[in-house]
DNA sequence: TTGAAAGCGCTAACAC
DNA sequence: GTGTTAGCGCTTTCAA
């Protein structure tokens, strides 16, 4: 049994077209069109039929068959390492902040930090035509894997797509690439930096994959900070592995149980690894910031909630992803590789006291 | 000038389509196809030749056009309130994995916790064509918002898609929608039950906005569990207004400041809240658990790092996004409501002692 | 100001 | 096994 038009979008098997609208309002499927991108001069009463009918059949362009026809997808897709990491999804906040704020819908998936499952999904972004690709977060770097995303870049540019790296070096020079970072070896520096000033020269370095990048930059910042207060490096004083927090934990309080701590300070890579080593330290009977300071890095939620409140980097991750979808989608076509890098500072809590017999 | 066609991939202006491959290939489109799409027996010779021409153009489907010519979308959308919250995270954190599991790109956006924002994005991702969408975490339920659900149930339903409503209670019977819950009120009805085990009476029930459902469910089952001991229920012991840890953090700072706590314990609407407790708590000079018990809700990573280790309420985040997509993807037609409710624990650390002069 | 019609790139009958 | 071809739903010339 037909049923009548009117209850047609509620139980119809199949969605209302432009050409269901078209015949709806009595017009042309080219007059739909134009009424409903809107770039186009359409008389008033037509208009407003087209409109009725739309509401009528609760229609919806397709949003692929738009696609096709020309017009890019508008989506702007990220790729994160995980979802569970509050740093990268202050970056995807930011990034969906401003795809929002462009009209472009936000995807995001993630690689488990897998360079091989990134360079997969990048392939299937490239299907599906997104404005830019936004890839978040460290990598470990080798010259496979730059080649790879060399490649990546330009075959995303030839299909008029972006990519953009948040957080992690250039991929290379003359690539049509948009590098979006932080200052992380800057904020490692100033947060060592910070520790000397307060006295203290046995500084322990915990946490990170050394393979990867942004370990290898605030290992750096560390280094120079301390070359600069004219103090040779202890290797003792470096414990880098993996960036889990459970890592450090272990290590610390296998340190501690050997003896009493030889350094008055930690300097951790992450606010995690900074929580979880106050805690190492609680069980070892260590003050903080009494007997050992500590400082971390992200400023992450967590570091407010721990006790000592930790001292710790600042990033501007929200910033960061917003500027990555802003260069992305207003880039100058002259000036194939944008590059910018953000500030960061220091977050003065409670985990730092200066360390008075040095 | 024309370039080699060897070159055409690296420089080309636009991108290859399957003509280009089935040229190159020296076969027809339809092969191609079929050599991709592996849904049809090709000879191995063929395939080969196909395939090194895939390779040689550096070419991708286009999504957009394989979903236009009949096939689905591929993709599940996944919306939260916001990015940042490790609890939504984590749900989402699950759906990728089964949407990767089964095939399927993951699309993440957030709604901000407004009702509005949510259905004018189930709008637009009905123009996407998504297999699912799945709605993530608690709302603000009244009348109206119910009727928006389930007009939009029954829209996505018409076009092939499905709507998951996961955390939340069900917009109505007899919509086609799938929820997937966890006990929520079973939850808290344990944590309050754990304290009432323990001897404490007086148990300050704080945080959460009281027009959210997640928050009607937690009191539910804190309300039950006292009617359960025969204790009749002090309003003066429920502090609710928002889900802000800094609301709960002002509000118990104010009424320690005005005396001594009337309470030997909190039950925190979640981790956040409770973290922030047990700085106001501290603050205020009072010992956890010596003077006042803690239990929180969620089992966040940061349970674990502050201090004293809080007792809590774990969910299975991970298993409801997979529960979720797995629902989505193969419901039985015939059944068209869908319902499961997965179950909660307690986590006991140490945040929780026994009240003694009860 | 509007309509007709030619694709966009792909899949799936339908032929051979 | 493989090729031909008719759409999928939309945008956009080109005409009127």
């Amino acid at each position: 049994m037909p049923r009548h038009p009117e209850n047609a979008a509620a139980s119809a098997s199949r969605a209302a077209t432009i050409r269901d609208v078209a015949a709806r309002a009595g017009v042309s499927v080219a007059t739909v069109s134009r009424v409903l991108t809107g770039n186009y001069p359409v008389a008033a009463a037509t208009r407003t039929r087209v409109l009725r009918a739309v509401r009528d059949l609760d229609y919806v362009v397709n949003a692929h068959a738009r696609a096709l026809a020309g017009n890019r997808s508008k989506t702007i897709a990220v790729l994160l390492s995980n979802f569970t990491s509050p740093f990268y999804n202050r970056v995807a906040s930011g990034v969906e902040q401003q795809a929002m704020a462009e009209d472009r819908l936000c995807m995001v998936s993630t690689t488990g930090g897998d360079p091989e499952r990134e360079v997969k999904l990048v392939e299937t972004l490239r299907e599906q035509n997104v404005d830019a690709v936004v890839l978040v977060g460290g990598v470990v770097d080798t010259p496979d894997y730059r080649e790879h995303m060399a490649r990546l870049a330009r075959l995303l540019d030839s299909a008029g797509s972006r990519l953009v790296v948040c957080g992690r070096p250039s991929p290379g020079e003359n690539l049509p690439v948009t590098v979006v970072e932080y200052d992380n070896a800057g904020g490692a520096f100033a947060a060592t930096s910070h520790l000397l000033s307060q006295g203290h020269r046995r500084i322990l370095f915990i946490g990170g994959d050394p393979a990867n990048t942004t370990t290898r930059d605030r290992l750096d910042g560390y280094r120079r900070a301390m070359a600069a207060y004219g103090i040779e490096e202890d290797p003792g004083l470096v414990i880098v592995g993996t960036q889990l927090p459970q890592f450090a934990y272990a290590e610390l309080k296998k340190r501690l149980a050997a003896g009493p701590p030889d350094f008055t300070a930690i300097f951790a890579w992450d606010d995690h690894i900074a929580a979880r080593s106050l805690v190492a330290l609680r069980e070892s009977g260590i003050a903080v910031p009494g007997d050992v300071s500590v400082i971390g890095y992200n400023d992450e939620r967590e570091a407010q909630d721990v006790f000592p409140a930790l001292t710790t980097v600042s990033i501007p991750h929200m910033e960061l992803g917003r500027e990555a979808v802003r260069l992305a989608l207003h880039r100058d076509n002259a000036a194939p590789n944008q590059h910018v890098m953000l500030g960061t500072h220091i977050v003065m809590r409670d985990s730092v006291r200066p360390h008075i017999n040095a």
